[in-house]
DNA sequence: GAGTGGTCTAGACCACACT
DNA sequence: GTGTGGTCTAGACCACTCG
């Protein structure tokens, strides 16, 4: 049996969990400065920052690039198993969504496109970023790659609430089979700036591949979560 | 746009990444002490410190107790909705899985597991812990609770290679639909000695809720991976 | 312009792992 | 016993945010 000795970043972990609990913190507070945090509790800086990092581990806190600490708001629910919109299930939680549009392009399958999405090198595909939130605050940025051979035109078509209502509504096709890949890792710089992180946050990235009634692939969407943000959900059966 | 100054921690991560990718080191390899590199690199522990931390959130390296840092080796494919047991996945990915039962006991249920698995308070339940691993390095942790009511004489069953292995074929019940519920968070003092790890690391967390053909929960269960181990594949249908 | 978070230096002590 | 990782102190500078 090991016995442990008392840790002063704990220090750090246990005052602020207490004004969480207490209700002092409320969610999307700013938490006080990392100064003044360790004056109160007669540590350095270095300690305290610890502390706030095994909090932000334990997803009770959340930074926001340089703007300091905040209590962690609750996370969204997502399933990706299920056929509907973000715009959508974040409403239905009581959380006012965003989507912003970053980029959109026409591009040839590089290697890492065409082993993903099983497709030939070269393939003309429509490259889609974008950026989404919850209550003024991202909670994911994602690439999407669609075929144009298999949804011709797609470009020009209005792609920001939902790609997966337009493939649906106006080429009669549906999501017939997906694969998931789930993994955790941290945010690039890019990723980061744009989800208000440190660059190394954190995240939960989700690949998703798409195929349709005939076993070709539609779609290929990769998603980077803040992964204090969210909860993922699913429901199997066995029909 | 913003002008990146350089930061010192970067070149401790440059580093390592092309030792890593070189084949200086090689996967589950331990890495320099963290003073060696320090003075490699000239500059001091923190920041070396800091480096490392981010190549393990990247899952390029992971930590092992007191131990040091190692290269981490091919992560574990795992498809939570494939009805597939972990001795037989981790073999078929040629890795050598070990499973070992930590704890054993009836309880009756409290408020969490009530909620959790929507019985009466005080229900009895039988309560296993496990630890298992692959190539001798824990890699996930988990709780399972199982209906009595359910499963008469549960207790009793061999229980460690497969519990669903012994609920389909000792009891004729199918597993017919199971609710999943995944959250990144970080392991307490008990699950990090147990998995090997220092306290507050990154885990995944997956609930599992199992139920037979009758609507009846029958299996609730609590995993804790090591991040840096697992990668999730969920293969979703239409039908 | 003041204050903050992000990063860094140059030390130190302790408990634990390894030999 | 030696060396290692885990933790900590007491400073410092810079770039950025905010008022």
């Amino acid at each position: 049996m090991t016995i442990r000795k008392s840790v002063s970043s704990a220090s750090v972990v246990t005052y602020l969990r207490n004004c969480i609990k207490k209700g002092d913190l409320n969610p999307d507070d700013k938490l006080p400065s990392e100064r003044e945090i360790s004056e109160r509790l007669k540590t350095t800086r270095v300690t305290t920052r610890e502390g706030l990092k095994q909090l932000e581990a334990q997803g009770l806190i959340y930074r926001s690039n340089r703007r300091g600490w905040f209590v962690t708001p609750e996370r969204i629910n997502y399933d990706p198993s299920r056929a509907i919109y973000f715009m959508d299930y974040v409403s239905e939680q009581g959380q006012i969504p965003f989507s912003r549009e970053i980029l959109k392009r026409k591009i040839v399958a590089d290697a890492f496109l065409a082993e993903a999405m099983k497709i030939d090198l070269g393939e003309p595909v429509v490259e889609l970023h974008r950026l989404r939130g919850a209550n003024n605050r991202p909670v994911y940025f994602e690439r999407i790659y669609l075929r144009e051979a298999i949804l011709p035109g797609v470009f020009d078509k209005p792609l920001e609430r939902s790609v997966s209502r337009v493939v649906r509504d106006e080429y009669q096709t549906d999501y017939d089979k997906v694969d998931l890949n789930i993994i955790v890792g941290s945010l690039d710089e890019y990723e980061a700036e744009l989800l208000q992180a440190p660059a190394g946050y954190t995240s939960i990235e989700i690949q998703r591949l798409s195929y349709d009634q005939d076993g070709h692939v539609i779609e290929f969407d990769v998603e980077h979560w803040r992964h204090d943000a969210l909860q993922l959900k699913v429901n199997l059966s066995a029909h």
